[in-house]
DNA sequence: TGTACATCAGTGAACGCGCGTTCACTGATGTAC
DNA sequence: TGTACATCAGTGAACGCGCGTTCACTGATGTAC
């Protein structure tokens, strides 16, 4: 009977494709890599465990595909604000924006990115493609570069930068931090901005005088 | 014979117990709880597999022994720092200094901490004794009560602050900033008095006029 | 000092379990003519 | 439109492996008398 076929559409394999993705993202992001089986996420799915082979080669084929998605997504958002033709302070802003966002509306993404860096990196390339860490550090040497920002190290600024804006959400993972992280933008985009002694910053760009002796 | 109890120490149950400990640390640190198999942790103390159990449990318990070891330790020097009576801006720098010769001179500690902070974490009281996290919250918040910083969200601001120190350790980790982390001790501790806008930092402790119109 | 016994810290073999993966299979869907 | 065949996406059973853990045992060390 056709109407089997209209409330029930089975085997469709890109849907399936699409739905293995989806719940081993979230099972990843909840339980580590290791921790969730791949008979947790066939079962998430609805189908039997062997039925993911069909899709993929191997888990660990399966985590890094999942990895580089998300990641190589990441590094093109970064890239394509760093590339606009804006003042510094403004690309720090939006490069918090969309890391709030991003955390807001998918903690999965994040948790697993996360989780994760360090395991998948070593198969990312070091060159700024694609490469989201490479790309903020490029960034910060252009500054520099530019005179926008007084911390001269692009590697230890990217990382404290980096670091400032991160910690926060990993606080707000673990519930230690309430509300949505967007609710801390300005928080967050200024502390980015003290921390790589980008002048100009809030209401702390006044002129200063020498303080009387 | 007794020739040969001198020049190899068999049985001393305390010194295999340290042992255990020692590599159980360096091969979690390195590979993760998961990933380090009590078969190689034996292998790297020179005991067989089953010995393991005469010194602990399991091999959860003898995870979370060592990281509640580690931990406390780490805890206990942060309480002590926050607990000297001088301004916040020499406990932050104490701090940054503790911070920085644990790594150094211990990295495997802070490798292990660090990836096992979410795992053991709930294991520990979310209050002050014992919690590192929660002692750094109760100095921001002390901190801003006697006005010496200006971030009045202390879980934000403690979270900003260790992030632009701990992951400047996480790139050193992962080979990204060359050299010892001390040698950027002034420069984290500047970034940290930056995020949570503690004034009279460095060379920014000018005092300001009003911006002209 | 010598003897009897308890305890400690190791061994080696075996266990059950869950894991990722393979395989022959089935039946639905797509394609060629 | 109907038929023949290839491909795709699923099933269910089985696999080998490494894992943490248990157990009976052994022999060295410590202790009581």
């Amino acid at each position: 009977m056709s109407l089997a076929l209209s409330n029930k559409r089975v085997r469709d394999g890109a849907r399936t494709r699409l739905a293995i993705e989806r719940e081993a993202l979230r099972l990843f992001a909840a339980k580590g890599v290791d921790g969730a089986s791949i008979k947790d996420i066939s079962a998430a799915v609805g189908v039997v465990d062997a039925a993911l082979y069909r899709h993929f080669a191997s888990k660990e084929e399966m985590a890094q595909a999942i990895f580089a998605q998300h990641y190589g997504a990441l590094a093109q958002a970064i890239r394509e604000i760093a590339g606009r033709p804006v003042p510094f302070r403004d690309k720090a802003r939006a490069l918090v924006a969309l890391f709030c966002r991003l955390f807001d509306e998918e903690p999965d993404v994040f948790a697993f990115l996360l989780l994760n860096q360090h395991a998948h990196l070593r198969f990312v390339p070091k060159e700024a493609e694609g490469n989201a860490v490479e790309a903020l550090r490029g960034l910060m040497r252009e500054a520099y570069r530019r005179g926008e920002i007084t911390e001269s190290d692009a590697d230890l600024a990217a990382a404290m930068a980096l670091g400032a804006v991160v910690q926060p959400a990993v606080f707000k993972l673990y519930g230690r931090l309430k509300g949505p992280l967007g609710a801390h933008a300005e928080a967050l985009t200024r502390a980015a901005l003290a921390v790589l002694r980008c002048g100009g910053v809030e209401e702390d760009n006044r002129p200063r005088v020498r303080a009387p002796a």
